[in-house]
DNA sequence: CATACTTGATTAAACGTTTAATCTGTGGTT
DNA sequence: AACCACAGATTAAACGTTTAATCAAGTATG
């Protein structure tokens, strides 16, 4: 094992102190820039790399964040965390995971976890239904504009507006909505937006799926079809995988989408772009939200003052536009309105040669395994 | 800010020497074990949190493992990343994440990245059809039995040979196999399992999706129901993703699942017990994986020597076996192979009602969002 | 010309832990 | 009684970095 080189070791090469030749790579102190320079060409030819452990030790920074995902089981989970880890890299921090095993309030045992462990600053995306208490460190909030202490996230109304806007221009006048819980801001956000983009007359039924499942059991049927006679026909989920459960639930049922409904999901989950029908749906800016999150993050830890940039802390801070993606599960609403259906009837079973998707804005599907 | 108490706060308070705690806390040098008991219970009042940093400057090992999921946007991602950070936070160990960001070579890159960090140790979920280079550190691979230099995996081999038994059981005959690209090793040893399980005269055909998709444009359709009017009554999905694009893609057709055809994935995904029908898949012991896979890291990085324990290095490294769950994708081979179809075949459209999933041991679907 | 300021460097302390080496009694052995 | 072994503690060095304080010499200022 090569003992790694350290301050000293290029300090005694060139016959310097070790005090000159860390101000000359952190260009902090007083070096003049001729020796700096041999200093600098000196540890890349050493190759040399500074121990962030020592470097802790004497800053009392670990140039790490800790990463809470509160339901770690969740599909977004790795756009989640390549984001965060993206945007960290880029300012020079490592991403520690912190796994809160699903359960509702070991959600702030890890985070203190992370904190024992050293962490400078904690990123959350908490679970639905949960505050952030406020610890004493830094932290950022990835959840909902509408939850208070929300740092940044998708502007999840605006989505819903976005959805709700896209069906009734396709000519929808009944709608279901499917969501999860409600207890979560997240989804409330998006219900509100969609429902506030429908016109005056539209029909809308809301259907909580964890409260079907409480009654008939989980897995159960959301029972669609029964909608459907109802007049709905346009099923708008507040997530890609209700979606799914629905395009399946109506494909099995020999319900044609687009050709009778329309479906919509949220998220834009790896499997929207496979399926058939591809899945219409919103997507958020990881990218962006990632980042807003880790400068605010990175803000609270090396501004020390809070006063600073004239930003104490917007109320539902930075809210990132969503994008709709149109892709084949949504259509114009059919011309007579499904109404009451006698038993069987006759729908279009093939419209799957729909041609080259040219709406659908990703870039090359990415299913590897 | 209160500044966080160290050992000598603790020793000053009883009038003894830092080394004494030291040693008392961890338990190694010669302290009675009287004093011990006051010091481990003044550290405990005073609420003592041990400085990683100094520890890792002088120890010279930080307690960290790096995590490198080449594939990050893979669906498994979630359970991966759950399973490692429990296995290693059992054992002392923060976990670290690395992004390759899709790219073929920043994997490696990655893993440097990690190591400059100070990770103690790496381990690596690859990219298929790469192979690891020996870094001079601690480094555990999960990919596949039959790779070279694999730590710990499942056993992918015998989960296709469990997926083959079980739809031979159900009196299948000809068989679809669909995979993505044939340089994985996971998947060419769940086709060679899958194989090997059908009985003599069973007839197989091969599909690749990759190869398909490079032909017609992503998100093209596979061509199922030509496959199903020259016979073929399974189809046998190397991953949940493409068992899920295979029964949208047949239900499409008016196909009814598993009236007419069967169909299994791998991996239990997330949504494999929410579409309708849910899927029969095999699903891995993750826990168990990531158990192995970070003993023989820590065993690698703490141990020193590798002739410890007189295990060197098994060949295929640790096979954990997968397991099977049935679900209502998969059932009895139709009774007249289904054969040539004219046209629009009479098929069972409504099988949605199969009653509770007795086979389904998953336990309490946690399809949260 | 003495003083003050500036520049470019060095010294030394500090961060918190671990651990090898050392010291000090005490009890046992010959 | 002299010696040794040993348990139980302390001292001190080390890990690698940062940074405040200091110093030496050259330059400007009065």
């Amino acid at each position: 094992m090569a003992p790694r080189l350290n301050l000293s070791d290029i300090a005694k090469a060139l016959g310097v102190s070790v005090a000159t030749v860390s101000n000359a790579l952190s260009g902090k102190g007083r070096v003049s820039e001729e020796l700096a320079r041999v200093i600098r060409a000196k540890a890349k030819e050493l190759g040399y790399i500074p121990s962030l452990a020592g470097r802790a030790l004497s800053t009392g920074r670990s140039q790490v964040l800790g990463l809470v995902l509160a339901d770690i089981g969740h599909p977004l989970f790795p756009q989640f965390a390549q984001a965060i880890e993206n945007a960290a890299a880029a300012a020079g921090y490592g991403v520690l995971i912190g796994d809160s095993r699903g359960e509702i309030d070991a959600q702030t045992r890890a985070i203190n976890r992370l904190i024992e462990r050293g962490a400078d600053g904690i990123v959350v995306v908490p679970r639905h239904g949960t505050r952030i208490a406020n610890i004493g460190h830094p932290i950022a909030v990835i959840d909902s504009p509408s939850t208070p202490g929300n740092t940044a996230s998708a502007d999840h109304w605006d989505g819903g507006a976005q959805i709700g806007a896209h069906l009734s221009a396709l000519g929808h006048r009944s709608f279901a909505i499917i969501g999860l819980h409600s207890d979560s801001n997240v989804q409330n956000d998006r219900i509100g937006g969609i429902k506030a983009a429908l016109p005056r007359q539209a029909r809308v039924e809301l259907l909580w799926i964890d409260e079907l499942e409480r009654k008939r059991g989980p897995g159960a049927e959301l029972g669609l079809l029964r909608l459907i006679d109802k007049g709905v026909t346009a099923f708008a989920a507040v997530s890609d995988l209700h979606a799914l459960r629905a395009v399946t639930e109506l494909q099995r049922g020999g319900v044609s989408i687009p050709g009778d409904v329309s479906v919509t999901g949220f998220d834009d989950l790896i499997w929207a772009g496979v399926i058939a029908p591809t899945l219409t749906t919103m997507r958020m800016n990881m990218a962006r939200i990632a980042e807003l999150a880790i400068a605010d993050l990175i803000r609270q830890i090396e501004g020390g003052r809070d006063s600073e940039d004239g930003v104490p802390h917007r109320p539902g801070g930075h809210a990132v536009p969503m994008e709709l993606i149109i892709r084949q599960s949504s259509g114009p609403a059919p011309a007579a309105p499904a109404g009451k259906r006698p038993g069987g009837n006759p729908r279009r079973a093939d419209n799957q040669a729909n041609g080259s998707i040219l709406e659908d804005t990703r870039e090359g599907t990415d299913h590897k395994c």
